[in-house]
DNA sequence: ACACTTACTAACTAATAAGTAAGTGTAAGT
DNA sequence: ACTTACACTTACTTATTAGTTAGTAAGTGT
């Protein structure tokens, strides 16, 4: 069935293959330089066969960050996160971070789509505006917390700073793909002189 | 000879106006998300008159690059920028930034090529790599002056600071693309609060 | 056994991409 | 008047894109 992949003669959940072959594309090269014959080539299918799990690249697209916003959800909500004090689901944070940047300099969804935020279809952009909204108050909620108990320290509102940071975060992981993982990690360690106590 | 634009007529510097359109291009939708029809329609020419001034593509997406590097070292020599006190420096750069966002949002040259990094001619990685290299040197030399004579103020050295707020600045584009200009202003707000005493 | 679904393939289409070769009009120089 | 360089256009090629249509093998439920 497929020669190049052994274990895809299981085939197992293919439409979930397709998710994280089309996701892992998307960070790598953006949307608009993936394409059906990409993800069909590296799954051992046919480009039509994409289509029929998802019919238009709009779907695709769309499908991608809805995952990635129900994963964040679970992720947020998750004990091991929630319950955390708020240095410490800060750093939570940062080894979401962490894992893209050693995952060959991986961007983050968010700073793969913003430059290409004009050409994407209406769905995929009303999800990614959902997805950044809601990870900014997380985060500015951990960063109250932290600011109230004294775990944390910064000036100014904890929804600016959480919008600050989370810009900061994204943009790094850019910066890390044109130079290398240096200027991620001092960005990471300057963040973490900045805010911790 | 272009009823769309009276004074295309004078055909006045055709190259110039290529890439003043190809950046655009470039900032607004990303570069795999324009081509030679979309200048050649808006300039009122033949796709075949582009590839006359830049053979290929590689050719005029570098040229774009090579060009706001040229603009870099210009405005950072300019004797209106390089003898300003740090504190009016960083202002000065805050300027630039302030007129994309106004610029209908318009991401930094940056910000729209660094998700595209990878589908990007060497060429062209090249002079990004520089671009941003040789602005982060010229801020890292404004923060340590001003930390110097005490009118800016942060923790870290001045280059890891200087990373920190350009990677910063061009992710607040972005966000500023995705939902409105509200985050962007925002962010510079905070950096404003953070560096300034 | 029969009806129906799942998960595809083969074989297209229409549009658009970058790029090229050859030709045309015009203005300046000789 | 003749030539030449410039700034294009016309008319293509080749490759790739998203997307469609018809069909099929292998299963599932009744």
């Amino acid at each position: 069935m497929n020669a190049q992949n052994p274990q895809a003669t299981l085939a197992f959940d293919t439409r979930t293959r397709i998710l994280d072959l089309a996701g892992g594309l998307l960070m790598e090269r953006g949307y608009n330089a993936f394409s059906y014959q990409h993800i069909a080539r590296e799954l051992g299918v046919k480009p039509a066969a994409i289509h029929y799990y998802f019919p238009s690249k709009d779907d695709l697209g769309t499908a991608i960050v809805t995952r990635q916003l129900k994963r964040l959800r679970k992720w947020r909500d998750l004990p091991r996160v929630a319950d955390l004090p708020p240095a410490e689901q800060l750093e939570a944070l940062f080894a979401v971070y962490d894992n893209h940047a050693r995952q060959e300099c991986r961007v983050c969804l968010f700073g793969a789509l913003a430059a290409d935020f004009r050409t994407l279809p209406p769905a995929m952009q009303a999800e990614l505006r959902t997805f950044n909204g809601e990870l900014t108050a997380w985060l500015a909620q951990v960063l109250a917390v932290g600011k109230a108990t004294g775990a944390l320290r910064f000036v100014g509102s904890p929804s600016a700073k959480a919008v600050q940071v989370l810009t900061t975060l994204a943009g790094a992981l850019q910066v890390a793909r044109v130079h290398d993982e240096t200027p991620y990690h001092t960005i990471v360690g300057q963040l973490r002189l900045e805010l911790l106590v």
